[in-house]
DNA sequence: AGCCAACCGTAACGTACGGTACGGTACGGT
DNA sequence: ACCGTACCGTACCGTACGTTACGGTTGGCT
């Protein structure tokens, strides 16, 4: 027999699904003292259920940063027409489009239970939270940015030596203290208003920077 | 009588001050999964200390953050013969100096807490562990970088608006992706010689961007 | 010496929660 | 009609840990 316990990717019921949604309100409302009961009774399951599907606790949340994880998959970013607009544009959009994920409710629940677990972490066994998150946040922008940073390069709109050391700088001028500060409990809004300015200034700011 | 459960900022025993340590360690050692009972232990003192001193948990934990944030202080900044030089040395210093308390264990254990904390929240009573290392981390860079950024303006060095706008630049160009990478258990080293080059860096792009 | 406060060490209590077991129900296949 | 599978609901178990209680020791004060 094989072992049910590994969740393969794609291999989610449609009630797993519902049950990983009801765990990510339950992680957005209470936070880590998300509990396999509750859990159950959201989403009027058993925890046998539970323990069957997902293996244990961890495995519930694993699943369950997955599933949002797999939800937010990126826009793609059109090749042809690429001009000064069309890199601005781009630019500006991802930003805002970072922070309006960074400062969601949910990306800091996510993102709280990940370094809380990154921090108990028994480092060796399996795939941890912190790493999903990291794969999934700072890494997937990295990767989804790059085209657009080498399109902007080839036409020569960018100069830069590393693609890395430039989206980091970008990441800095979006992100600034916005993540670390709604992770610590800032209660300060970031409307959509203030999220497009700060889009626009990251990426004029940017574009300074890295002018040929 | 008055109550001693309220801990008065300054009055620690050096014994009380040789646990914050322990804990200290401890906190650094095993993150959150710190216990009553191994604070006792490791500070060779008895849980009825630790409740009579501190309160419960909470109060341990937020008194061993404050105690390291008072070990903390910042260096000042000289004031006379304030020209361009003086400016990138005390930027260069600044990003170096909050690179390196950034990427320390202690830091990051701490800022690991503190995030944990924040989520698990009942917002209201009293100061939690995430507004104090708000208080103590970026919040008081904010501070101690101020008069710097505003001498640099007097002296014609700078150009900007708001004080706040300009800072969080300048932290987001420090720290980039740095912090949350670490939270998140991205174990990378940020070596000597690279907190030096990243705060030159982060320096000359402030500085081109705020320009006159 | 006698007393008292502070403290250590440890045992004990209460509870929350992860994990398991089990009876009951719905349903599709044969 | 019968059976197996998947599931719900709930009671239960074990343990870890916060918190309290208590006996014993030290050391300063009178």
């Amino acid at each position: 027999m094989k072992s049910e316990l590994e969740i393969s990717e794609t291999a989610l019921t449609e009630r797993q699904k519902d049950v990983l949604d009801a765990a990510l309100a339950l992680l957005v409302e209470a936070g880590d003292k998300l509990t396999m009961t509750s859990v159950a009774r959201r989403a009027s399951c058993s925890k046998e259920s539970l323990y069957k599907w997902f293996g244990d606790r961890d495995g519930l949340l694993t699943a369950t940063v997955q599933w949002q994880a797999s939800k937010v998959r990126g826009v793609p970013v059109s090749r042809d027409a690429f001009d000064r607009n069309a890199l601005v544009a781009g630019l500006e959009r991802f930003a805002a489009d970072w922070l309006r994920v960074l400062s969601g409710k949910i990306s800091v629940a996510l993102n709280r239970v990940a370094v809380t677990h990154a921090g108990t972490d028994k480092h060796g066994l399996g795939r941890d939270l912190g790493g999903i998150v990291l794969e999934n946040g700072p890494f997937a922008m990295a990767r989804r940015l790059e085209p657009v940073l080498l399109l902007g390069r080839e036409a020569g709109l960018l100069q830069f030596e590393q693609t890395d050391e430039a989206f980091r700088t970008f990441f800095g001028l979006v992100v600034r203290d916005v993540q670390i500060r709604l992770l610590l409990g800032d209660h300060f809004e970031l409307g959509e208003t203030a999220i497009e300015r700060d889009a626009k200034r990251a990426t004029e700011q940017f574009l300074v920077l890295y002018k040929p």
